[in-house]
DNA sequence: CGGGCACATAACCTGTTGGCTATATTACGG
DNA sequence: CCGTAATATAGCCAACAGGTTATGTGCCCG
């Protein structure tokens, strides 16, 4: 099963997600939204959905889709040790420690 | 070339992201860091290059690499719009016009 | 209760990607 | 200068992903 990063990487999936992001949206509307086959949404709703990105709540004959946070949490937390190198400031320690944390090595030079 | 999200997709090239991000590093430790073969650590390092995640200084016949802040801040820049999913509670105003931004349809039943 | 919607699944084809081995390249050290 | 160390590139192959068309399935409506 594919990760979030792998779900993510689709820039047609992102387009899905982007629709969503205002609310709740069946099939059709996706499909009218985006220049794509209606088998064409339907399969990258299933990566969507089998991620656990989306949630669909079906509605007479209608299924209506809806983002899901958790995936998205998880990301924003993988990213969480990188985000010191663009906010601001790090404490001076912790960036001393970091530089010098594999020293020891062929490293003099 | 690749988007941002197409390169964190691939595994070994966030393992090696991980790698660096508590400082440079020469392909060759790179290399003994992750069961993969040289030429299989330089490719991935060259999308990274390419994508802007990394960098490279050239020192002697090694090149050490380091992580590159600007794409992964444009991946939380993405994801913020989303934020508003996971983090506490959001404005009802907010809420209310997300729910609503799009209705009028065939949204009754 | 039969026809048509809304959506999912199947089957197929093609392009891309990642891994490997072999080889080119460049810089030192002696 | 030569040999070797460190890294990049080339070439090859198997696996996978995404698009398309055709078809299955369930549910409302007249």
């Amino acid at each position: 099963m594919a990760t979030t990063f792998d779900v993510l990487a689709e820039p047609r999936r992102r387009e899905i997600l982007d629709l969503l992001r205002t609310g709740e949206r069946s099939v059709g509307e996706l499909v009218d939204g985006m220049s794509l086959s209606q088998p064409g949404v339907s399969k990258h709703l299933r990566v969507l959905r089998e991620a656990g990105l989306v949630d669909v709540r079906v509605e007479a004959q209608r299924r209506r889709y809806r983002v899901r946070a958790e995936p998205l949490a998880e990301i924003d937390a993988w990213l969480a040790p990188y985000r010191r190198f663009w906010t601001g400031r790090l404490d001076a320690l912790e960036r001393h420690l970091d530089e010098t944390s594999r020293t020891g090595t062929t490293d003099k030079e």
